[in-house]
DNA sequence: GATTATTGGTTGCCATTGTCAACTAATTAT
DNA sequence: ATAATTAGTTGACAATGGCAACCAATAATC
């Protein structure tokens, strides 16, 4: 494995951190946690989503999905509803609430990254994003072997 | 809030999850958690670790660094004595077992990117980490107001 | 030099979180 | 009509990390 490799590895991680579970302590994000955002933005995504959706974007098993959700109902972000041509399945969609709470995530996240979002000329966010975006595919394309 | 900060933004959260907490499950990791990895490197990296020093590092509280390194050292990862110069302070450091999981998580996670990774030019690669560090930079900076 | 304050680390207790397996209820297949 | 499947829920549990009280060692103060 070259050095480069190496490098970029550990800026990923540092990153992954950074902005992950950590970014979403402290008294930002609306009492919510990293997955309960990630939960969140799924729901706002897929509207009328139902739990084993919640579960399979957010990689939990349907249990841990059913007790994000309630959570996330209980806080007033989320309704649940039994869809009407599947008994079984519900409906959960994001509440008035729950759309002020992620936009309001969404500027504080914003500042976090501070003055680098803000000085990104289009150019370099385009750049950003396209390798960011490639990465990402490299993580979900489903691999064969090993891991 | 521009579109382009925005997209940026749902990019950085996605590859947040990716990267973190999600790629260290499963079998791949030695049986490590992300944040024991987080540790296991911020060990790596600073000979001779105290306790304290791994806390700052992966933003826990004392109880907490004293718990994962706990673990870690039952884990045969890593071994932990008393300071000669200063009887209170632990002198925390990798072992022959630790650097050889690190190596191999590190090879793993590697594998975990695939393609990617192996194909990039070292121009792309430049570009990528320069873009990781500058976000970093912006998130370690310190912050006045808000959050 | 003895006493007090500080500092590094540990521990008991606790709340949160998410899994597993068993369960209920609704739907689909036979 | 009955059996099999599917969506979701729940009880019991294990893992994790914080808080606050604690111990021991060093540093500061008299």
């Amino acid at each position: 494995m070259s050095a480069k490799t190496h490098g970029l590895i550990d800026l990923l991680r540092e990153a992954a951190w950074l902005f992950g579970n950590k970014a979403f302590d402290g008294s930002c994000c609306e009492g919510l946690s990293f997955m309960e955002y990630q939960a969140l933005a799924e729901i706002q995504r897929s509207e009328d989503c139902p739990i084993q959706g919640v579960a399979k974007a957010i990689g939990f098993t349907k249990s841990g999905a059913t007790r994000i959700v309630d959570r996330l109902e209980r806080k007033g972000h989320v309704r649940k509803r039994r869809s009407p041509v599947d008994g079984r399945v519900c409906c959960v969609a994001l509440t008035r609430r729950g759309k002020d709470a992620t936009a309001a995530i969404m500027r504080s996240y914003a500042a976090y990254l501070g003055d680098v979002l803000k000085e990104l000329d289009v150019r370099s966010a385009k750049r950003i994003a396209g390798s960011l975006e490639s990465l990402i595919a490299a993580a979900r394309r489903p691999r064969t072997a090993s891991r």
